[in-house]
DNA sequence: CAAGTTAGTGATTCATCAATTACTTCTCTA
DNA sequence: TAGAGAAGTAATTGATGAATCACTAACTTG
């Protein structure tokens, strides 16, 4: 079976869903590989047939979730009017949120790991998504964007921890 | 020696100091209650005369954390001016930031764990950081303050991410 | 159909860790 | 100065977990 076979790249996609949902709910360094096998309904070992370490496993869990926040945002800026642009960008991440919670909750653990490529993958993909939103909110031709951009970053951060901590008070206005 | 004497007093706070640091460094679940003996110069039995389980030492260890910020926060909003108030509460962050990292990160790590006595502790300490902030405002005679308390907390917790992932661009306005 | 390749597992290894136990050493003070 | 309590540790325990190894079964292709 070679990398363009289809098979293997299912099982890998299963076994970094697994992953997400387990690491989310359990916490990435309490999380172990056998509860992850278990809820891909496959056999420990296996995982280390598809990925080298935990780590590695959880380094494509972070990318998948990144993945998602990125695309949904350009799709928003192909298509949204400047006028709602900002409203359609909180409602993707809303929606995102909705879905993919443990997506998020995965990138909040992420944040505070110190493990280099760890680190990296989340400076990459924070630094895309300001390079999105900011690219976005200059040709909606938004007035003080980098503020607004920044703004909007941390409303999103704040909004994260409304929802897993379940304080909706937090995001009164 | 009794509850009243200030040397196991000393000792405990000797030991919360050592987890703050450690539990910052490394993450709460990798970290070894080994390393947080090694740390505080004490025997790693010795901890659990002072605190019945590791997440026991968590626990006293997020208390101290949040007191820091809800003592700093209750102190500006003695002596500020209502013009300056807002600043007055930025500045007062940024110090904490900059001298107790540690402290805000253990708190970052805390919003992810799923454990009910931690995430009680963590709604506890936002919920109460959110209640001086509000009533400062209100009492400043800031209006909309229920939004300007949300933004608030909103770009302390993009502050937070800010410094940890050492990424000073996402702060710029 | 034979021989290679892919998919997958059970058992094991080696290290690690929270927590307990049982012990020693130090410090007052009656 | 005896001895009671406080401060502290070494050694152990019982469990657990990432990663490896050795193996089997099922496909596929010349």
């Amino acid at each position: 079976m070679g990398k363009s076979d289809t098979t293997s790249v299912n099982r890998k996609a299963e076994i970094i869903s697994a992953a997400i949902e387990v690491f989310a709910e359990i916490g990435y360094y309490r999380a172990t590989t056998a509860q992850v096998a278990q809820r891909a309904k496959i056999s420990q070992p296996y995982i280390f047939r598809f990925f080298s370490s935990k780590e590695a496993l959880l380094l494509a869990a972070l990318e998948v979730s990144w993945t998602r926040v990125i695309d949904s945002f350009r799709k928003v800026m192909e298509s949204s009017l400047s006028e709602q642009l900002e409203s359609d960008l909180i409602r993707a991440y809303d929606e995102i949120l909705d879905s993919y919670q443990n997506e998020i909750l995965l990138q909040m653990q992420a944040q505070t790991i110190q493990e280099n490529s760890i680190r990296e993958e989340m400076r990459k993909g924070f630094e895309e998504v300001r390079r999105i939103v900011l690219d976005a909110f200059r040709d909606a031709g938004i007035p003080n964007s980098k503020e607004r951009t920044m703004l909007f970053l941390a409303r999103g951060m704040l909004c994260n921890i409304s929802t897993v901590l379940d304080m909706p008070e937090l995001m009164e206005k």
